[in-house]
RNA sequence: GCGCCCGUAGCUCAGGGGAUUAGAGCAACCGCCUUCUAAGCGGUAGGUCGUUGGUUCGAAUCCAACCGGGCGCGCCA
């Protein structure tokens, strides 16, 4: 149960009998009002603005509405106190029993306590990684590949029908050079000297074991064959081998993807001319002009009439082009086929996870989605920033072009999925992120993976402990709970009933980096407690001779485990048991 | 030139569709510590939330302009 929203119920229910006894009018609009904890802990539980957002529709002063809602929302057994404040807040104190009584949800429901209806099921596709299949992948890739995959799983989480989605950029220009780079290598491969790769192909050390590959199936067949006949077959080859090693590689980080669609098999299929067809039919294509970008005329500007697609009467700057000289789609004009197939799939909700350096393209691609489903589909972009590696502090230089860059598989074999996955985690998607390869794996509390860990791997050794001590640990659903008085455990289990918001709020945000933040500061005051156990023997878990107690503390740290675990789980990061 | 993102404590960052006294970690300073196996623990100090206006009873949060940084800017994907 999402405790705040219980007490938005609560609120409403009491609104609607002022209604009804003429204290306040009939038609008001109630869905501004908000139930949260306060800033302040000092300040009670549970706080709304009811009164302060009902005042001007009701024509009263925010405190008229405020001190007789109070005497009713009083009138609740879960609340023992309240008070109004500042300018109409009204500050509820909630029973201890009402939270006991979360942890007690807790307890039931295990790593599936947060668990939303929130999503009512809805069909989501979560598009991800994305990358061009023409080299391993690299941290830049490894950061959106995490983000989409917590994103998604946080919206698994909240309620939603989740479909994890790769979208293959196996069409175009890129892939014909791909398929070239190929050929070069696979002439290496079978003893002639290449030289230096021409530029403009893929000059990557990686290219040699393609080449090889080939060559080792296909012997000399091809060695003097046209460009013609030899291009498909190196592509659709090379195209195949690398998506493998992609696929390996997210499968390493614990990505798994639900669905690759192919942008070749898109085309072939028709469904760019058929995309192209429902945006003529709604009269959103013209022949017509552009200016060049002030500022930036690129030297072989020519002005030219083309195909173009009224963005701008979706927000776009300008109306942007559909076809290319050659006559061929452009990418846009694919990219809108693509989404259109999505919807066409029944996906009105879609996410899309991308690199920040397609920042430019968010813009046209809201609005070919509004139009070619008729505003029927809605599109978010995520853009994550650049990842730079630092190793102590000092950055690790890398470049596309000579071929250093730090690739995902580095990354993995040298800190391992876990910490890869949680330390990406642990920044806005839209702020840059300097990835230390020593600070990431440091075991201190300034590394919240480190940290996160520890809290529930303690959990885990109390546990242990507890059974050593011949305390039994099962069954700690049904214990009574009405043990737990202390501030610091009663702390605790507020916390703990966060979870469900937390969720909540952070799928509705589309923002799994607020999980990171929040289960640092669930462990953070786990371990604060733990230490409090140092001072004051009273307070530890395990108390001898005090079977009861101890059970009642054992079932709190097991929902903070439960809690915990469900958090990791979000991210993919297996809950560990013990710190070796 | 235009568009998008960002600017919060000395440092790294949360908060960001308004609301009661702006948070964390590190660093600094002051204490404590052979510990329920736990690589430490507790506390203090530190911010005109880039600047200037605006909307509002109320702005770090919304709007505008400006300053500073990043990304992008027809037929690359």
């Amino acid at each position: 149960m999402n405790p705040y929203r219980h007490f938005i119920g609560q609120i409403v229910a009491a609104l609607q009998s002022m209604q009804a006894s003429g204290e306040l009018p009939e038609k008001l609009d109630f869905s501004a009002i908000t139930a949260e904890p306060p800033r302040d802990p000092a300040h009670g539980d549970v706080a709304t603005n009811a009164a302060m957002v009902l005042a001007k529709a009701a024509s009263k002063k925010p405190r008229d509405i405020a001190e007789p809602l109070l005497v009713r929302l009083k009138a609740d057994p879960d609340v023992v106190d309240g008070a109004v404040a500042g300018p109409g807040f009204i500050n509820l104190k909630v029973a201890d029993g009402f939270w006991r009584a979360r942890l007690g949800d807790c307890l039931k429901a295990g790593v599936g306590y947060g668990d939303s209806a929130m999503g009512q099921g809805a069909k989501v596709n979560v598009e991800y990684v994305s990358a061009n299949p023409t080299g391993p992948l690299t941290v830049g890739h490894a950061r959106g590949a995490v983000v989409g995959d917590a994103l998604a799983n946080l919206l698994l989480k909240a309620g939603y029908a989740v479909t994890k989605e790769y979208y293959i950029n196996d069409a175009g220009a890129q892939v014909d050079k791909l398929g070239q780079s190929t050929y070069l290598r696979y002439r290496e491969a079978l003893g002639e000297a290449i030289g230096e790769i021409p530029e403009g192909l893929y000059p990557g050390e990686y290219m040699k074991d393609v080449g090889a590959a080939i060559a080792k199936r296909d012997g000399a067949r091809w060695i003097d064959k046209p460009e013609a006949d030899w291009l498909p077959e190196m592509r659709a080859f090379a195209i195949d081998f690398l998506m493998k090693e992609i696929e390996t590689d997210l499968e390493k980080l614990g990505v798994h993807i639900d669905v690759y669609s192919s942008e070749r098999a898109l085309v072939e299929s028709g469904a760019v001319d058929r995309a192209f067809q429902e945006l003529s039919r709604q009269n959103l294509i013209y022949q017509g002009r552009l200016d060049p970008p002030k500022g930036k005329k690129p030297d072989d500007w020519e002005d030219r009439e083309q195909t173009l697609f009224r963005a701008t009467q979706f927000g776009d700057e300008v109306d942007r082009p559909l076809k290319k000289s050659d006559g061929g789609w452009t990418y846009f004009a694919n990219d809108i086929a693509y989404h259109h197939d999505k919807f066409r799939r029944g996906f009105a909700d879609m996410i899309d996870i991308w690199g920040a350096d397609h920042g430019g393209y968010v813009k046209r691609m809201k609005a070919a989605v509004s139009a070619i489903t008729e505003k029927q589909g809605e599109l978010d972009v995520k853009l994550c920033q650049l990842v730079r590696v630092m190793r102590n502090g000092e950055l690790i230089r890398m470049s596309k072009r000579a071929g250093t860059f730090v690739t995902l598989r580095d990354l993995l074999d040298e800190v391992g999925a876990d910490v890869v996955r949680f330390t990406m985690l642990t920044r806005k998607n839209d702020a840059p992120f300097d990835f230390d390869l020593v600070k990431a794996t440091e075991q201190s509390r300034d590394n919240p993976v480190w940290y996160v860990q520890y809290g529930h791997a303690r959990t885990r050794s109390v546990m242990r402990q507890a059974a050593a001590a011949g305390i039994s640990t099962e069954g700690l659903e049904g214990v009574l709970l009405d043990r737990l008085s202390d501030a610091g455990e009663l702390a605790l289990i507020r916390q703990i009933a966060q979870w469900p918001r937390q969720v909540e709020a952070a799928a509705a945000a589309h923002e799994p980096h607020r999980i990171a933040f929040y289960l640092y500061d669930l462990a953070a005051a786990f371990h604060a407690h733990w230490n409090r156990g140092r001072e004051e023997p009273g307070l530890r878990f395990v108390v001898e001779g005090e079977p009861d107690l101890t059970r009642a503390r054992l079932a709190l740290v097991q929902g903070i485990g439960f809690v915990i675990g469900s958090g990791l789980k979000v991210f993919g990061v297996t809950p560990v048991e013990e710190m070796r």
